[in-house]
DNA sequence: CTAGATGCAAACTCTTTGCATTGCC
DNA sequence: GGCAATGCAAAGAGTTTGCATCTAG
């Protein structure tokens, strides 16, 4: 029988800080804007939560170089990331390139991707 | 006036590890390979190495979820990786295709690429 | 009422650092 | 010989865990 799962304030205001942001943001970034809306939430909560929404697909996470990781919302399924490097906005591409560009990888060097691990970083249109 | 950098045996037994094996390896995947092969080199140096390399281009790094780095050999300067998911190596990817996809990101999304933080992954030749 | 969620503090993992010692050039 | 590299142990940073307490359903 599968676990119960319960719709918390803790887990309600971590998910929306999540989606409104929409960009990468760590356990501590949370806890920090936690704390800035005066809610009373352990940094524990937070990284069981963020946890919680990877499990269940309504989160995705990356690991920086330093070893932190960071965790963005996400809407749909199958999709990959564009992420601008100077705001930091998580912007979903599937555009008819992906799909084109993939059949020539794999022409190219016999690789399949796993298109699910794909992340693009670049500049968005605001930043540019 | 430019640092010296010595070749010392811990380096050259941790850069020949890394060109030997041409897959991403964590400090403890290099540290336990060197003392299989009997050489006494201390993790720290390991570390210290790899972050030697990094710096010089001669190797690239990454994070993976858990917040553990890992190093990969490097010969050119710009290139992406092909990693697959199965044996782990790491291919290069430097065809055309690259530039067809980027181009058309930016006319789709208004996506300029930073390319040098691409990464592919996927199953290789071999372990499809 | 009961399984699940939380907070706190301690434990863990990976990485970095300080410093005395060793080694390259 | 002198600056650079190493080893060791201790310190750091981020994350996870054990357990008592609290709470959603």
């Amino acid at each position: 029988m599968l676990r119960a799962v319960y719709a918390t304030r803790p887990r309600e205001l971590i998910t929306d800080i999540l989606r409104e942001e929409r960009r990468y943001l760590s356990a501590a970034d949370v806890f920090r804007l936690l704390k800035k809306a005066r809610a009373k939430v352990s940094l524990s909560t937070v990284y069981r939560t963020l946890d919680l929404l990877v499990a269940r697909g309504t989160a995705s996470s990356r690991a920086d170089d330093h070893g932190e990781s960071s965790y963005v919302f996400c809407n749909s399924e199958h999709h990959h990331h564009a992420i601008c490097r100077d705001c930091g906005l998580v912007e979903e591409v599937d555009c008819g390139a992906m799909e084109r560009f993939t059949s020539a990888l794999r022409r190219h060097h016999g690789f399949v991707l796993d298109d699910h691990a794909l992340e693009f970083y670049g500049r968005c249109a605001q930043c540019r």
